[in-house]
DNA sequence: ATAGAGCCGTGAGTAAGCGA
DNA sequence: TCGCTTACTCACGGCTCTAT
């Protein structure tokens, strides 16, 4: 006969071992180990009933559960995900955070294991610091939803500043410069590098571009869905980045008959053809549209330039106009002020170059007239 | 403003294709 | 078969949206 209280229960085993159980939400729970002494289970049962009172109680089944196991199904429970982002939290779990601590029970996380194998995968040098962050924020993600789930108290992802990324400002293709690259590319990309410079759309954006989206009497493309390229070579279509790249963006008008060109020479046929065909109708491939890209930079001399710049070329000569961040962003589909800014600093080294002018402008004018002090006395 | 989460772009390495 | 080009795969690095 074992001792007793509303809740819990210690009884004595066979094994002359002592067990503690105790009743949640009308569930029998037993202690996941056995004790030697009658007292050693009584402990244990009140420190579980202290951690149920705080809200600290923690399924002892859960203990069980490995970090594999665990992620596996956290994936599995996510499928609204982006198919390009399913593959790669597949891949930064296969490759960095699975093999390290897959085995892992989620309780025997602790902090210094994270540190640890953080630690690590800095040390070694690769994966790189982005992928390192990346794969910290996905770990963290994952065992926030643990700690939702009431499988772990708290997450032991604690290492200030280890999930951001510091990123690099973008050159910006002058344009001279897009023109130039237009020039030599190969003739089907060529509209694809002034839509991207001064329609400043995103790459999977113009891949899906059909005819119809493109009416050269207004002037204006609309975007409403972009294509992603899986790893298999397949191909999704689907919404853009955000619910703010749907949009209509006007064409400047010099570039209407770019387009007119375009159309006529390479775009596929009918009302659903895509702008940007492949060899087989499907979209281009990006791998092919990378390569025209960087023979043409090398053609004309320049270095460090990629594509996606010309969008960042896109936003800046469209500050330049005098547009406002809200028209900035509708412009180019943006659903946060903070993403506009990434694109104005080069505005601001604008506005450095014209104080500058103005300052050689008064320069020249104080030097051709004899100095006056200012009159302060009245 | 910052942290957290999700999404996209890039390029090296390798396989496949192809004409000489 | 060789040597070159093109296509493909994979993993990495960077960007940006959303929540707080």
């Amino acid at each position: 006969m074992g001792s007793r209280s509303s809740w819990g229960s210690v009884r004595k085993l066979p094994s002359g071992r002592y067990q503690a159980r105790y009743c949640v939400e009308g569930q029998l729970v037993a202690a996941p180990t056995t004790f030697r002494t009658k007292r050693d289970a009584e402990v244990y049962l009140s420190t579980v009933r202290a951690d149920i009172e705080r809200g600290h109680w923690v399924d002892p089944a859960a203990r069980q559960v490995s970090l594999g196991e665990y992620a596996t199904r956290w994936l599995d429970l996510r499928p609204g995900l982006r198919p390009r982002t399913l593959e790669l939290y597949e891949s930064e779990l296969r490759l960095h955070i699975l093999p390290a601590l897959g085995d892992l029970e989620l309780t025997k996380i602790t902090p210094t294991t994270v540190r640890e194998w953080h630690a690590g995968m800095l040390r070694a040098g690769t994966p790189g610091r982005s992928t390192v962050a990346k794969c910290y924020r996905l770990l963290r993600a994952i065992l926030n939803t643990a700690v939702a789930d009431e499988l772990i108290l708290r997450n032991p992802c604690v290492i200030n500043g280890a999930g951001t990324e510091s990123a690099p400002e973008r050159p910006i293709a002058s344009i001279p410069q897009v023109f130039d690259i237009a020039e030599v590319i190969e003739p089907r990309f060529r509209a694809m590098v002034l839509i991207g410079a001064f329609v400043g759309l995103r790459l999977g954006e113009m891949l899906a571009l059909t005819r119809g989206r493109v009416d050269l009497d207004s002037g204006a493309i609309r975007v409403v869905e972009q294509y992603q390229e899986l790893k298999d070579g397949t191909w999704v279509l689907g919404p853009p980045k955000s619910a703010a790249g749907v949009r209509r963006v006007a064409i400047p008008e010099l570039l209407v008959p770019e387009l007119a060109v375009h159309l006529d020479r390479f775009a596929a046929a009918g009302r659903d053809g895509l702008l940007f065909p492949g060899t087989h109708g499907q979209p281009v491939r990006r791998a092919a549209w990378y390569r025209a890209w960087g023979r043409a930079l090398a053609t004309i001399g320049i270095e460090g330039m990629k594509p996606h710049d010309l969008r960042h070329t896109g936003n800046t000569l469209a500050a330049m106009t005098g547009a406002s961040t809200k028209e900035l962003m509708a412009r180019f589909g943006q659903s946060t002020s903070r993403a506009a800014l990434i694109y104005q600093h080069a505005t601001r080294d604008r506005d450095q170059q014209i104080a500058d002018g103005l300052n050689g402008m008064i320069d020249a004018h104080l030097k051709q007239r004899p100095a006056r002090r200012p009159d302060v006395s009245g």
